[in-house]
DNA sequence: AATAATGTGTAGGCTGTCTACCTATGAAGG
DNA sequence: CCTTCATAGGTAGACAGCCTACACATTATT
């Protein structure tokens, strides 16, 4: 996977793993990792900084809670954050089919 | 359109169009803003600069040509071009499939 | 006792893209 | 003749966002 492909993509991948409920930063990283079948691997220097930048935007909200000794920090989506979704998704679908449409023409379209 | 959606796509943008036969730097843009339905719109400061850079890697190989006084640039593809291209397909087929799994997960996939 | 896994975070650098600008030819219209 | 638009190529500098590397702490395993 090239270095920076995902610029530009990060904020939906947060927000979407997100959705189903609220997760740490650490589950964060794990659960991108899983459900990209291990092609996506975020660090903690990605993340976190985006993280803070998303709740600042009110997308995200973060609670700290502690198991035992530990503490970590939850974030969860705002009703914000669930439209911020639905318009990463949009966006990935329109990023999508205007780079396949270079990509892959199709043999009726212009060249 | 994000700004900087793109990052790390426009090689293959700008191979794939290379690949009918050989344009000019104008006419790429052109090119690619007609097969993205007008959803791509690349400046000169973004394409001149990615040319070189692929042309010094040798993917790519330059000739003048002039039509009456003015003087243009084509590029075409070499081979090493040409399996670049094949590289920036396979690598974009997988990136899409990666974080279209994050952002649309399939409902039977682990959470 | 040492190591790995879990967990949060910062500092600084990199680099590719964008913005803004410059130059020049050819065609069309007034 | 002069202006304007389309065609054509290019550079300089800034910017943003991600990456690398590091730092720290707790818990589990060997």
């Amino acid at each position: 996977m090239k270095a920076d492909a995902i610029r530009g993509h990060l904020d939906g991948l947060l927000l979407a793993v997100l959705e189903p409920g609220p997760r740490h930063g650490y589950a964060i990283i794990t659960a991108v990792q899983q459900r990209s079948g291990g092609a996506l691997e975020l660090r903690t220097g990605t993340i976190y900084p985006a993280l803070n930048r998303l709740e600042r935007l009110g997308l995200l909200r973060s609670t700290w809670d502690s198991v035992g000794e530990r503490r970590r920090r939850c974030y969860e989506l705002t009703d914000a954050g669930r439209r911020g979704l639905a318009d990463e998704r949009s966006a990935w679908r329109a990023f999508t089919t205007a780079i396949g449409s270079v990509l892959d023409p199709q043999p009726g379209s212009a060249t």
